[in-house]
DNA sequence: TTGTATGCGTTATCAA
DNA sequence: TTGATAACGCATACAA
């Protein structure tokens, strides 16, 4: 059947008695092209099995068709993250759905810049992702490749796609004080990253239109483990045993935190409301009684997929960021 | 600096003040370049941030330097189960040593084999590595593309590397049987998986070397779930309320085989040993009392990858296969 | 609507 | 050891 060789579309065009041109056209489905030639080319294509070679079709057209994203993070975490795997999900079907492919990159430290940044150029590459979500960690400048952060980026110029963690933030602890809660604590996440500082923001939003005072004794820093969920709970009881709701900062958290509250023999959330951030962690520890704010991975990732694609085909138009809405996702017994 | 477009090699040799063939071998690491012009194009490389086309360079070598990954897998599984998370990270890490390229792709299900297949070809990719545990699924025929799977395939003759399912399996109940025990039950994995199979054959190596009976009664089919292991102990004690032991095909079958037998009073190891398969999601579940045989996953895809570095350099040669050992890591209360 | 010719950036062949 | 030159397979401007 196969001689080895892939065929090409000289061989497509002499089968079909066309010119390579012609042939060219149809595979690319120009207009211009006669219905019974053009069915006269599907047919040699189909007969040949012909695959455009895409070495070919870049070097020519300067364009890859294929997209990057680039996580600067550890493999293990990537994994072990339902965010993290969520997001890649959505990524991954939105590239689906176009005619580009998807690589994907991850970054655990600089010693793999290098190499990145090689790969991170127009001949490799039509544009990039990234989700950087530590401060630390900054890529190569990728020498005017369109660019989509996932995640609130340092710059503030930057294209970004981004879920609303300070609005998200504000409507659970909205949530709590309409519950009629009144000394409410926070766990915070780490104050390197926007989503950190996002949701504290979001925690000091909802007491000042509520009315209440920030109260530095009810605000515990977290880390987004699960260890600091639990001493951060007994940090805050140690301080203020008198506080009735806990906003943590994230999911895992906020599983941490619910152990420890249970292990003082507070009932949650009868003694204290309790909810968290995420969603997906929520759902993969399969606790439908906490609360918590639901971060729509998928449309995240498709928006980014989405804002990519546009920048790479109008690259001079401005840039516009995208904030997601975050919704509160009521538990079991609230 | 960078004035729009990428500098190409012609640019760098007029730079250096050399023929292209000359900046291209001293590019690519020929023998054949004296000193003098090494350093002198060497400079020229750095000075421009010269990065080679890779589009060009397949075009002209039929080479691509990448290779790809096949997962026939849904998103959601390779991402939550841990095996996936190791396997992945080990061929990436294996990958990155060398001077090419992976792309990971997964497969859910058959309508994404046909944009597949366009890709496993020649001109996309050098070789494959095909993960799929399960019989059904079958990948386009890769037009003589080297091929390595990981986990033992249909096809007798095809080249793979795989955890040694079966002496592991074997080594967990010979371990069992030394420790005095008599009466061991099994839960399978799924037969439509060639280790599901394999461990089985193992646990029954196992009873005739040491002269103990096979009995149908002993052993319940499973699915690697964490509900078959919770329903398959159930079964088990009902008919054989005598066991002294159990064998779980792997380790999310034995945690909820651990759960039952407590549930039922039953203390393990002391009144049923216990035993399971996998050892990463022993450690994900922080179970450290669990005795279980460990697959060397970073082994694993360390193996894969090399195993296909030697079929895309030599495509010649006979295809050798590697199985590896899995040891059995013994629990806290063993 | 169609065929032909050119060049994308690189490596390999051949002379020098 | 080096420089010139010819493909690699394709898209496209141009001619017909």
């Amino acid at each position: 059947m196969t001689d080895g060789r892939q065929p090409t579309l000289e061989e497509v065009a002499r089968l079909a008695g066309v010119g390579r041109g012609t042939a060219s056209r149809v595979v690319n489905g120009s207009e211009h092209v006669s219905p019974h030639t053009r069915e006269a080319v599907e047919h040699a294509v189909r007969e040949l099995g012909y695959v455009p070679n895409q070495a070919a079709r870049s070097l020519k057209t300067r364009r890859t068709d294929t997209v990057s994203l680039v996580i600067a993070e550890d493999e293990e975490r990537v994994f072990a993250e339902p965010f993290f795997a969520g997001l890649v999900r959505g990524i991954s079907r939105a590239v689906d759905a176009t005619s580009r492919r998807l690589v994907l990159s991850m970054v655990p430290d600089e010693s793999h810049l290098e190499r990145l940044g090689q790969f991170l150029t127009p001949q490799h590459v039509d544009g990039v992702m990234v989700v950087s979500l530590h401060d630390a960690l900054s890529l190569p400048q990728g020498a005017g490749l369109p660019i989509v952060y996932v995640g609130r980026p340092r710059d503030p110029l930057a294209c970004f796609v981004d879920v609303d963690n300070r609005g998200g933030a504000r409507r659970a602890v909205d949530h709590i004080v309409e519950r009629g809660r009144r000394t409410i604590a926070c766990i915070t996440g780490p104050q390197d990253m926007a989503s950190g500082r996002d949701r504290l923001d979001g925690y000091r939003d909802a007491l000042e239109a509520a009315g209440l005072p920030y109260d530095e004794d009810l605000v515990e820093p977290g880390d987004f483990s699960d260890a600091s969920g639990v001493s951060g709970a007994a940090a805050l009881l140690e301080r203020r045993p008198d506080l009735d709701a806990v906003f943590a900062a994230n999911d895992v958290m906020a599983l941490g935190a619910l152990r420890e509250l249970s292990r003082q023999g507070l009932d949650v959330p009868g003694d204290v409301a309790l909810v968290g951030f995420d969603g997906s962690a929520a759902a993969a520890a399969s606790t439908p009684a906490l609360t918590t704010v639901r971060q729509p991975l998928g449309d995240l990732g498709a928006t980014a997929v989405d804002l990519l694609a546009r920048r790479i085909e109008h690259p001079d138009d401005e840039r516009t960021s995208v904030i997601l809405p975050a919704e509160l996702q009521l538990g079991e017994s609230s």
